[in-house]
DNA sequence: TCCTATGTTGTATG
DNA sequence: ACATACAACATAGG
């Protein structure tokens, strides 16, 4: 489930347990999800440890600890294509998904992700990972504007933009329905080659990909709801999975495809070619 | 049984 | 070196 805006809901799950030790770590070293991670170290260094703070940027969560005897402590999570971030009461017994579980002595931070495609990542030392450091400049920063945007299209002219929007170095935490969001409010085909974008059709896409990302974040991230709060009908997002399903804007028929590898949802009667 | 899935990476080809 | 396309990963649910 997780793109942006997702991921940021996910992280603001784990701030029940600011401030408090991790009594216990329980992992499957085994897990895919520990593939680039020597869990004996993140399991002894992690335990006794205080969660301090946690961030989250593009995908990618960040949760720092501290502990008396050690630098400080970095975990990563990616959440993949099916993870999630939960609490659960303190005497949690991991289910067969719940890869991480981080112990306190009130309540248990779980990571579960059945589809394996998440990561957990783990560094100790003063400075932040190069895993966190090297992301993308966020698209509600300064640093995302319109001529970078340009540039970027401009060397994959030839692809079409629906899997140039996904590109993780250029567009970070946009995932398969952002992207369908962007380009049905930027009214673009998602096969149109990414150079063929006149001037003014990158102004709107940009627009709209900072659009997309303030109110998915708004909606989504800020949400301190239990279960996962959705877009609203005014969106894309509630019409596109359902056969049938029709465009907001238009009231035409949606079309849904594989493009670059995706299912895409596009409103043809807003979007030609 | 067969198909789908809100992601990333490695590999082959041009 | 760079751009492009796609299989592979692993599992659950319709």
């Amino acid at each position: 489930m997780p793109e942006l805006a997702e991921v940021e809901y996910y992280r603001r799950r784990w701030d029940a347990g600011l401030g408090s030790t991790v009594a216990r770590v329980l992992l499957h070293p085994r897990a895919r999800v520990f593939n680039a991670t020597d869990t004996v170290l993140l399991a002894r260094l992690l335990t006794g440890a205080t969660l301090i703070s946690s961030e989250a940027a593009a995908k990618q969560m960040l949760f720092r600890f501290a502990a008396d005897d050690s630098a400080p402590l970095w975990l990563g999570i990616h959440l993949g294509m099916t993870g999630e971030l939960t609490v659960q009461p303190a005497d949690h017994a991991p289910r067969k998904s719940d890869h991480l579980v981080l112990a306190q002595s009130d309540r248990a931070l779980v990571f579960t992700d059945p589809r394996m495609f998440g990561r957990v990542l783990f560094h100790a030392g003063p400075d932040a990972p190069d895993w966190w450091t090297s992301l993308a400049p966020a698209i509600l920063s300064p640093a995302f504007t319109a001529d970078a945007v340009a540039a970027f299209l401009q060397r994959r002219a030839r692809t079409p933009i629906k899997p140039v929007l996904l590109m993780q170095e250029r567009f970070p935490g946009i995932g398969n329905w952002m992207a369908d969001e962007i380009l049905w409010r930027a009214a673009l085909h998602p096969k149109r080659p990414a150079g063929s974008l006149t001037p003014a059709e990158i102004k709107t896409l940009h627009r709209e990909t900072r659009h997309v990302a303030t109110h998915a974040l708004r909606i989504i991230g800020s949400s301190g709801a239990p279960t996962l709060p959705d877009p609203p009908a005014t969106w894309l997002f509630p019409h596109r999975w359902a056969d049938g399903g029709t465009c907001p804007k238009t009231g035409a028929p949606l079309i849904r495809e594989e493009i670059g590898g995706r299912t895409t949802c596009w409103s043809p009667a807003r979007q030609p070619l």
